[in-house]
DNA sequence: CGGTATCCTGGGAGATACTG
DNA sequence: CAGTATCTCCCAGGATACCG
């Protein structure tokens, strides 16, 4: 049977790809969605369509380069839609395709842990500090 | 301890920690885990411990730099332990701790989304270049 | 408003060599 | 085997200025 019974089951058996693989395809694209704007701005775009400057004004500290570069890469790969709204002055909202809200909730599980455990990791910090037989 | 309500909820009501806000420690750790060696190290634990040439070999490509620094960080921050065997010559093994059990399954869903959504990718990549009005 | 274009610098990261 | 130490280079990414 040609039709994918797998995609069915949560987790899939080895794909044609493996990231474990320096010359794979999918090693190139685990790097550019592990990155920290990345994942600051899918998780951004949860609640629907978004214009440039709510994103920049949400995701605090992000310069207009990396933003832009950002949210193109995302554009390009698929992963959200750009729209311009030829008005003045001009309006250009983001929006997750398909594609994009299935990746967004794994991206803002992460987001999400590094928030509630950031204590515990605080805590690992300070012991593994102040261990001064290391 | 506070009993934490929220914590039995899979989406829990904003923390004391904010990503999004450049000075929260928060955001620092999101960019420590949002890494591209990170993604392929905390799977790479999960089958439980591995030794640090088993993990070398795994992760094509790596450096031991990059390795050892990843490993390292990981250790500090609570998410694995390092086990030293003072055999000749030495062993040494590294094993998640219980921290880092929690995110491992986040950070593989990640890695693993990239392994099956490669082709999509692609067929955005193609698309968006081969788009002239761009 | 939502971008480019350009310059510039720190440090991320590979290569290499050495060691307990 | 599992690292550390050093050197070096490259480019990610911030700052700044300008534009449709």
């Amino acid at each position: 049977m040609p039709t994918r019974d797998a995609a069915q089951l949560g987790q899939n058996p080895a794909p044609t790809y493996d990231a474990y693989l320096s010359t794979c395809p999918a090693r190139q694209l685990v790097d550019r969605i592990s990155d920290k704007w990345v994942t600051l701005v899918l998780p951004a775009l949860a609640d629907g369509p978004q214009r440039y400057s709510d994103l920049a004004r949400r995701i605090d500290g992000v310069s207009q380069k990396m933003l832009t570069q950002t949210l193109r890469t995302l554009e390009r790969d698929g992963l959200l839609t750009r729209h311009v709204t030829p008005s003045v002055p001009v309006r250009v909202d983001y929006e997750l395709t398909p594609l994009g809200l299935s990746l967004m909730p794994l991206i803002a599980s992460i987001k999400s842990w590094a928030e509630t455990h950031m204590d515990e990791v605080s805590a690992a910090r300070d012991d593994y500090d102040s261990d001064s037989s290391r």
